[in-house]
DNA sequence: AGAATTATTTGAACATGTTCAAATAATTCT
DNA sequence: AGAATTATTTGAACATGTTCAAATAATTCT
């Protein structure tokens, strides 16, 4: 019992500290948080807030965990209550969009790192692949689950990946827009939706084999350098 | 006299620490050289070092502008040797990458940024405005020269962003493409141009107008959001 | 229970980008 | 030429992310 006890405190101090810092970063915006006010609003040192977290970036970190947690339920209802494959496609992203609608501005905060897989923040990084990989099997499953949208053998292994990057694309550019509202973004999410399903669909016709297989040896190759680092690095 | 000597004087000074910044910045990389090792290597005081460059970032500021100098002759070069829209193309970009091939770890530092429009240093800032805006030029007068590659009007005036954009992510990838030589760069950067090459000429086929439309409708969209930003922060 | 070990907390110290007031050097004005 | 102005140089000081040794608290071992 006192085991339990000490380790709930403990949890008890990272969860305040976390939650602490989460609160400062969307008040005042990331890099106008400092690891010090963040100590001090949740009545610690210092020193015990890099006890808890490594760095200003694990706080992040622990953000993302925390979303992908939170948000794993609303999006199986979403594919439980959507009826093909755009509007599970639409809702899945829209669960997304609607999870970091109030944190918006510190999203962009962390994306800003997007183009560079090697910061940890980065969803492209290795520390985020856990993620990343866990959000594709969605698009996966959307995939698996649709009979209308059928896509050539080639290309389908692909497809997960390609529509998370056409997510990440979206997301990038929604927190970056600054139209009121982010109205252009949400334009954006329609049209490229409608598109991308279009698409999809004519990919299957035989005169856009030539075509489609180049592209489908370019994403191979693309990859294949991604795929290649990652072992490299390992 | 007086004045012309002075003014050499502290040009060159300031061309001496921006000698030293950009040779240490390639030696041990951008995060590891400080700017109390700029000054040293320069033989200046720390004070003296932000008297001529506002920021660490600045000094970036100014390799870009000294590359975009000297890369113009060779771009002019390139564009009069080349024969047709491709090798134009080809050509073109080939300046780039050769001129930045001794940077290129160093300009992966910067192009982190990237996807952080409000940051300076992004290829997509307002600060590397008139920097991007003449490199899209050059494009444009490829896509004017060319004779073979003709699109349709609708889409003319947005491929000199879109190549530039393209030749971007073909850059993105490189400094980050950690295969043996950047090989896996090399064979991306011949099979898109052909496919991009092909894409281009089939885009005047009556049967696709209805899809091209779609994607004019999007790019206008996307640019939309991206000026309009643009003219609110002016 | 008391010793040994482990977990937690603390604040000082460090590194580094940046700012700033003061000093010095050069230039311009009269 | 000498005063006034402007340009340049300097190093101390600051802010902030991070590290670290020492202190304290909790837990485990015997």
């Amino acid at each position: 019992m006192l085991k339990t006890t000490t380790i709930k405190k403990s949890e008890v101090t990272r969860a305040r500290i976390l939650d602490m810092a989460l609160d400062l970063f969307r008040r005042q915006g990331f890099d106008e948080t400092t690891m010090r006010g963040i100590a001090t609003a949740a009545g610690v040192s210092l020193g015990s807030t890099y006890y808890y977290f490594e760095s200003k970036e694990d706080l992040v970190m622990a953000f993302y965990e925390r979303a992908i947690e939170e948000m794993a339920p609303r999006i199986e209802a979403a594919l439980t209550g959507a009826n093909g494959f755009e509007e599970s496609l639409r809702d899945l992203m829209a669960v997304k969009f609607e999870y970091f609608k109030l944190n918006r501005g510190f999203l962009g905060a962390l994306l800003r790192h997007a183009a560079d897989p090697q910061n940890r923040l980065s969803p492209f990084s290795e520390a985020t692949r856990h993620i990343r990989e866990r959000d594709q099997m969605y698009f996966a499953r959307v995939i698996a689950a649709s009979s209308e949208v059928r896509v050539t053998d080639d290309l389908r292994p692909h497809l997960p990946k390609l529509l998370w990057l056409y997510q990440m694309g979206l997301i990038l550019y929604w927190v970056n827009d600054r139209s009121a509202g982010q109205r252009q973004t949400r334009l954006l999410r329609e049209k490229t939706l409608t598109l991308v399903v279009s698409l999809l669909k004519i990919s299957r016709f035989a005169l856009l084999k030539p075509l489609r297989s180049k592209i489908v040896d370019l994403i191979v190759l693309a990859e294949g350098g991604q795929d290649h680092d990652a072992i490299e690095q390992a």
